[in-house]
DNA sequence: TTTAAAAATCCAATCGATTGTATTTTTATT
DNA sequence: AATAAAAATACAATCGATTGGATTTTTAAA
């Protein structure tokens, strides 16, 4: 009381009952009788009281809560992607804790940890562009706490996954260029060591190989496709002098960072270098001209990705076996990659 | 043991001492000799032990958690804000909790609910568009958590504020637009019981006023400033054949969905009409013409507004002083608004 | 060696909600 | 009215960490 939070002993001793009443009445048990809940539950609301999770998730060992790590909530995938979570979480009467790791493997480290320590029921992550080495998320399975990756996954054998097909996602965009004329694609690769960025590399190198395009690896530019990638993976392109026509970028960042500085070098997007992106950030929708780029249904795989871990928070620990669902990406055409008009 | 997490007790019985000598020794008490400590602190990370939080903070009485509330953490300003405070929170080695209203009143009292249930130490908030009526947040006072508004405030008494100079901001950029020859300026405003909307709305009559232009309200469009709102408000605009010349939005989502439908309807952008928006999202420096815009500083707001939650939440309840902390907008000048170029 | 002081450790209550078991009260049956 | 059965409520332990006070052990001084 004096610290303002009133407890469902204060209830009782004002009711001259016990608290095991009181508790069973706020939580609508039938061995507590009618009149007694309406007594209970109309001092509970005059003096203000508020159940206090944190005694009863220590107790019932169960916070009814997840904890979700992104790389970073401003990103659109990954916000959609969040409110897909939350959609899915809220209607399961589970609450969310959102987690940035910047892209930094030591905040992710941390964040894993607070939210161990915290107890929740089960986590989401998409992994930060520095989780080269996924052996810290051991702990995970240590501590009996489901673990589902969304989008940025790593390979432990027994985790579930929700991906889109990354080699398909590379593979149509590539094609998609070629099929535009193109005869000299750069890519902008990202850290091999995630899933996905060496799936969409693959699904490049696919497509060249398809269409009979020697694979050039001067033209692969790694990077960690963040904006000021972007310029300098342009800069060391134009620097090449190899004469290029196209760029399939892992991302849309850093391929609307090189669409603007090729622009600012007098480059004509498409007609002098077409450019497709991946992501589909509403950004590249605006930009002048529209990038083409890879849609990823972000809110989709939030939901899919929640229902997976509910369902492994649910269901014994014996029982869960591990799924990986992929889902197709979509190419959307816009203006960076028009050399041809349909 | 079994459900895999260790606790202190696990760690006394397997060392035969008592589980508040392990409590102690994890803490770096001096009471525990630290030949004591050394043994405990190996068996500790030996055995994978992590502190139940849900425990420590029910018995300290104390979470070492703050929540955040906001409408989305995909708007660039409000994940600024966040990055700012997690920042300033995690130096002072607070959690945070972000959670979204997605501008839902009633999905912002949940949150708060559910974060005092949780018995975070203190909450940040910048209120939804549907927040009119603040009464419900009387429950902070309530409870003795400290809340600090930030951006979106209401005008509680005794409550501190982190904001910008709303009216300064309208006036510049309702100024700027006059001195760049419009005479005929209208304005989209949002909901008029937020104090930010209203503030702006003021700036803007007030440049008016001091350059002798009458204000006709049939240029006053209200909403709620989504994408669809600037459209909508740009078709009103046009069929009432007033003709104008430039508008000043409240912010740049409608600023910016309204300048791409004049746009498509073959209105010249700025020579026809000059367009100035408020809040300098990303996409407004890339849409062409690129958008005229007033600069929030968000990381700094986040910053300041967290430093003074955190000075709440460790100040004794009676030293606390309600301060409200005005920043300085910043008119980002561009092309949206070019019609003299200087 | 004795004894006081200091150091180290243990005991037990507490935080607030939950729940199995025990007890009391009410209702129904004879 | 007596008694069994059923309903309602009370008691007490528990979840895991913390902490004031009591007890034991160690160290130092006499």
């Amino acid at each position: 009381m004096e610290n303002g939070k009133v407890t469902i002993h204060d209830i009782a001793k004002e009711l001259n009952i016990d608290s095991s009443t009181v508790s069973r009445a706020l939580s609508n048990n039938p061995r507590v009788k009618q009149k007694t809940k309406d007594r209970i539950l109309e001092k509970a609301s005059e003096m203000g009281y508020q159940r206090n999770l944190l005694a009863s998730s220590l107790r019932n060992n169960k916070t009814n809560t997840i904890g979700v790590i992104v790389p970073r909530i401003s990103r659109h995938f990954f916000s959609s992607a969040i409110a897909g979570i939350e959609e899915t979480a809220y209607e399961a009467g589970y609450n969310v804790i959102i987690c940035q790791s910047l892209e930094q493997l030591n905040r992710e480290q941390k964040i894993a940890n607070t939210l161990l320590a915290n107890r929740v029921d089960g986590v989401l992550i998409s992994v930060s562009m520095e989780t080269t080495d996924s052996d810290y998320l051991q702990i995970f399975k240590k501590n009996g706490t489901p673990l589902v990756f969304f989008d940025r996954h790593c390979d432990i054998p027994g985790n579930s996954n929700v991906v889109i097909d990354d080699f398909q996602g590379g593979f149509d965009a590539t094609e998609h260029l070629i099929l535009q004329g193109c005869k000299k694609i750069a890519h902008f690769s990202g850290p091999q060591e995630l899933e996905i960025y060496k799936n969409r590399f693959k699904g490049y190198k696919s497509a060249l190989e398809k269409h009979n395009i020697k694979l050039d690896s001067n033209l692969v530019i790694p990077s960690k496709l963040m904006e000021i990638d972007g310029i300098e993976s342009a800069k060391k392109l134009l620097s090449q002098t190899i004469p290029i026509d196209g760029i399939f970028s892992s991302n849309d960042t850093a391929a609307i960072s090189a669409l603007q500085y090729l622009k600012g070098k007098g480059i004509k997007i498409p007609e002098d270098i077409a450019i497709v992106g991946f992501s589909n950030e509403p950004i590249s929708s605006v930009i002048e001209p529209s990038l083409t780029t890879i849609d990823q249904p972000g809110f989709e795989m939030g939901k899919i990705a929640a229902n997976l871990l509910l369902a492994q928070i649910n269901d014994k620990p014996d029982t869960i076996v591990a799924e990986t669902i992929i889902l197709k990406p979509v190419l959307i055409k816009r203006n960076s990659s028009k050399k041809i008009s349909e």
